[in-house]
DNA sequence: TTTTATAATCGTAAATCGACGATAAACGAA
DNA sequence: TTCGTTTATCGTCGATTTACGATTATAAAA
């Protein structure tokens, strides 16, 4: 049933799409299993892993950079990566949230 | 550490990767709640609560049902949406299993 | 200082996305 | 059949994404 028409989206809506998005690439999903799992953490070791280019493997990092999933700090010529904490966390809250809100349905189309 | 070069990305990462894109938009994240909470259920009810054009709810609606989220039956002039039960179910499952794979870290970066 | 290793950025190209208005298609009702 | 309602599709446009090689920092090592 309608009410009326909402003027905006909700800033949740919006901040999930962030983090959906950031996950919405086979290659960002990698990186992020990769370095919870420590089998890489460098950026050249993500390459060494990954069916993509050095600097397609950046481009990523700063995309999970951008949305607040990963950290890096220089070490060296390296730049060390990991998962960060705060913004995983927001991320896995707002999923939490999502999977929490809407359960599979018993029934179907029902109007 | 690195093993060896990665040929493709895993079915499982690339299709993650179709779920959260499909999320990665605040409308299609905003439909999926209408769509759950029974606030809507046909296009033209979606438009009247969604700040964007009926043709654009279309297109959304189009991207959620190939992504197998969302299935619509047709009533007379209408079209019936709702959650698809095996699809969601599937992304709840790929959802679910990268929020235990990636548990917040405690420690930062260890390089 | 010069070299070497590493990562980020630049420039580019192709593809996709997201939005809209306009139009077409589907269907029930008159 | 014709009309009205509803939804899908078309065509378009600008912006974004994804990929790559080449180049440019950056910092340690020689």
């Amino acid at each position: 049933m309608a009410t009326h028409k909402r003027e905006h989206f909700t800033t949740a809506e919006q901040e999930l799409a962030v983090i959906a998005k950031a996950l919405g690439h086979p290659a960002r999903v990698a990186i992020l299993r990769l370095l919870t799992q420590r089998r890489a953490c460098v950026c050249g070791e993500l390459v060494l892993e990954l069916p993509i280019s050095q600097s397609t493997v950046s481009q990523h990092l700063k995309g999970l950079k951008t949305a607040g999933l990963v950290q890096g700090e220089v070490d060296g010529p390296r730049v060390c990566y990991c998962i960060d904490p705060a913004g995983w966390a927001r991320a896995r809250q707002l999923l939490g949230d999502l999977l929490a809100e809407l359960p599979v349905p018993t029934t179907g189309c029902a109007c």
